[in-house]
DNA sequence: GCGCGTTATGATACTTTCTGCATATCGGTG
DNA sequence: CACCGATATGCAGAAAGTATCATAACGCGC
């Protein structure tokens, strides 16, 4: 259990067990910045998305398992960083209101999908091609 | 200046300045995880290069630009996390005491390196191809 | 016009992480 | 043995990011 030292060393904290680097997993994460803040990330991709799905931010946020306040406040984020609407939004109305991606969202969408496409495969290939 | 919305609808917050997407810039990261833990990271690996070079954790942190508390602090939760040691350090002598790297680290080094070599590159040429 | 569901937004609390400071220990050297 | 420089570690405070709560506005239908 316990690793050898060089003798005449004794460790001053408890000895660790030795590991065969198992269950190690390789972990990625890609994203846009605009002067150093974020603007598009895998996850405002995945609230964009969930918009574009549901008509409805309140909808998107509780998808997400976000609180409505936070879901908003990333959009509002990203679209002040950007400099751009992402969302239109319809307040009040029959069923209370709607938001809609803007073409500009859907464009950024399309561009982000392309560029974050295998990223996480080809990291997971070369951690076999180096760890196993 | 002002960005054209559906007509009939007004605007609830100041207009947004159209961008033409410039000057935005792909960032990537990748690291290890045990048990949904950091154990290595671009940073982590950095700060054992220091140590590596500079024989000293002390002398590392300050290289590094981050306190020795927080360099240590990093530095053990990885040993903890992996169940190595990575750093084998000498407390008291002549200089005071020094770090050097073990083969166990120096091993996680090699292959971390193998990991994570050209992934930014690649992140960056992905992002010209879909964004200009 | 009242209710309902949604957008919009401020204020506050909480969590997690990082920093700063303080203190102890170690072990050669003068 | 006292000193020095480095490791070792606790703890309180700062800072950043997130969640909670509360409240207002909106606009259609009954």
């Amino acid at each position: 259990m316990a690793n050898e030292l060089a003798p005449g060393r004794k460790l001053k904290t408890r000895d660790l067990a030795p590991s065969d680097l198992a269950d190690l997993k390789p972990r990625s994460k890609i994203w846009i910045e605009r002067s150093g803040e974020v603007v598009m990330s895998d996850w405002r991709m995945a609230l964009l998305e969930a918009i574009a799905r549901t008509g409805s931010l309140a909808k998107a946020a509780e998808e997400m398992g976000v609180p409505y306040r936070s879901a908003w406040q990333k959009i509002k984020e990203s679209e002040e960083r950007l400099g751009m609407r992402l969302v239109d939004t319809q307040c009040g109305g029959a069923d209370g209101g709607s938001s809609q991606l803007t073409e500009a969202a859907n464009d950024l969408l399309f561009r982000y999908r392309q560029l974050s496409e295998g990223i996480s495969e080809l990291v997971d290939k070369r951690f076999r091609e180096s760890f196993c």
